[in-house]
DNA sequence: GCGCGCCATACCCAGAATGCATGACCAGCA
DNA sequence: TGCTGGTCATGCATTCTGGGTATGGCGCGC
């Protein structure tokens, strides 16, 4: 029952597929059926339940999962502790993609310069999966907006940011003195997918206002938003961080008059998890970016 | 870093001391000082400090030292976790001299008897090292006399007995009616060695009555105190349950006047580490012994 | 009935870990 | 000062564990 063995295990009874499981660790398919095989040996009776259609975890199994989980944490984390010098070492960072392009490349640059040793490496997905990301310790800190469902997580707040107008410029509400919520209503509505959740921040803060937008067309980059806004086929919300990068002609931002809708931007973290001094490093050197 | 490797290590760090070490964990010296090596390596820093005297733990050693322990015991108790069947294994009793030749025989013959599938071993030490033994998980059920300094064990008590006047059959006090404390001064009093509990039971208690036995001889067995009063070298006190195996007519044991003097017989367990349900059987077991 | 997906087995190989013998170093002592 | 004993490190031959490739066995679905 050795570490290498249990990491194994645990990517089986992840995928519930050898194969599947083996190319993840990084083995040959026969070989990781015979270290498990070795485990089972070893503990007296089979970990899975060898079914037709996939595995199942027998009862030994299930906690040895769980056990096997502790002890991998453990393992990793004293490497971790041990080897952390403050200066080098790994950082990943991960973040949403309404966040990442836009927020990230100052922060990273100016951490990399702070920190030469650093090798920070970048993960883009959407919320959930980078709670869980988190939660099992493959990123360090993730980017997101509220709201968020994490419980056993350190949600640490950076900054919020407004939602602005976006239009083009010959757009009858891109001409107006002041608009409001309200104004928006008549007009077609371009919104990113529902799996992102500024489109979640957009859709609340109006249901808040009573306010149902149009929606006429959903795309899957807020570039692409962008792009559609310019070529009329309707106004959006677009946070501010995605309009300072933006110095298109063809656009248009203005502030709603009334409550302005905003997003809060928070890093999140495993408080279970050890976190180097260059993990700690990092967070605090997006307050600063935050500040300055 | 594997968990053999750190399991040496422990020993290392244990024993200050590659050699003995290697005899400890059943390796070559040669063979340890490499695996160490190869630990160091894989760290990047040493361990150890070597030094002409000794060995010392490098700071990464000293917290490598703490989490190593929590690695090596959570994967212990993992594997006795899962291979626990109910029925059989290992359980490691301990006694100190004074109950574990009185105590322990009737007990394990029952307990043997119930469970034909339980590896019973027993150790017989002072009760500090078996206090050790207990919080470091080499021994599953540790069997003592209150007092005892343990904290994060287990204290269960299971009985208490009385201490017995012992003299031989024609010592002026085995003769009288009623033999107070205070009868016993005058006489010479045989004692076991100070690092038996029982003594300190038997001083305390007469110090609290403000009594001085005029100590004249100590020993290491019951065994030996009590022929040593057959030869009328002094008289004695002794365990309820050590009287109940000697049939000698060469000495007749007494109960005190006035407050009787007792110890209380306890089971000791470790909390932190996993029981398996053969052991809890067997200290459910002691209880019934006792009752029945 | 045939192909496909999936896990287990056979066989071979490489790298790692071990043991033995020995070297290097130091302290204590004659 | 030189010897000896204790201790850790290194060299070398050996073993053995774990990995890869090829392949077998088995059930499912078309």
């Amino acid at each position: 029952m050795d570490i290498e063995q249990l990491r194994y295990f645990l990517k089986v009874a992840e995928y519930g597929n050898f194969t599947r499981a083996a190319e993840q660790v990084g083995i040959s398919q026969p070989a990781l059926s015979r270290s498990i095989a070795r485990l089972e040996q070893e503990l007296g009776q089979p970990v899975f339940e060898r079914q037709t259609r996939g595995l199942q975890l027998t009862e030994a199994g299930l906690l040895l999962q769980g056990r096997a989980q502790q002890i991998v944490t453990l393992v990793e984390d004293t490497r971790a502790e041990i080897t952390d010098d403050g200066v080098s070492g790994r950082v990943r960072v991960a973040a949403i993609p309404t966040i990442a392009p836009y927020f990230l490349p100052d922060v990273l640059r100016q951490f990399s310069d702070a920190f030469p040793g650093a090798a920070v490496s970048v993960h883009e997905d959407t919320t959930d999966h980078l709670l869980k990301s988190v939660s099992d310790g493959a990123v360090d800190v993730a980017i997101l907006a509220l709201p968020l469902e994490a419980r056993y997580l350190d949600i640490h707040e950076l900054f919020e940011e407004e939602l602005l107008l976006v239009a083009a410029p010959d757009h009858p509400l891109a001409t107006r003195k002041q608009v409001r919520l309200a104004d928006i209503e008549p007009h077609p509505f371009v919104l990113l997918g529902e799996a992102h959740c500024l489109s979640d921040n957009i859709v609340t803060f109006c249901r808040q206002k009573s306010f149902h937008p149009v929606t006429v067309e959903r795309t899957s980059q807020l570039a692409t938003v962008q792009e559609l806004v310019a070529l009329k086929h309707g106004v959006s919300m677009i946070p501010a961080m995605a309009r300072r990068l933006d110095n298109s002609p063809q656009r248009v931002y203005r502030s709603l008059t009334g409550t302005r809708p905003t997003r809060k931007i928070v890093a999140v973290t495993n408080p279970y998890r050890f976190q180097s001094r260059l993990v700690r490093s990092f967070v605090a050197h997006l307050d600063e970016a935050v500040c300055s």
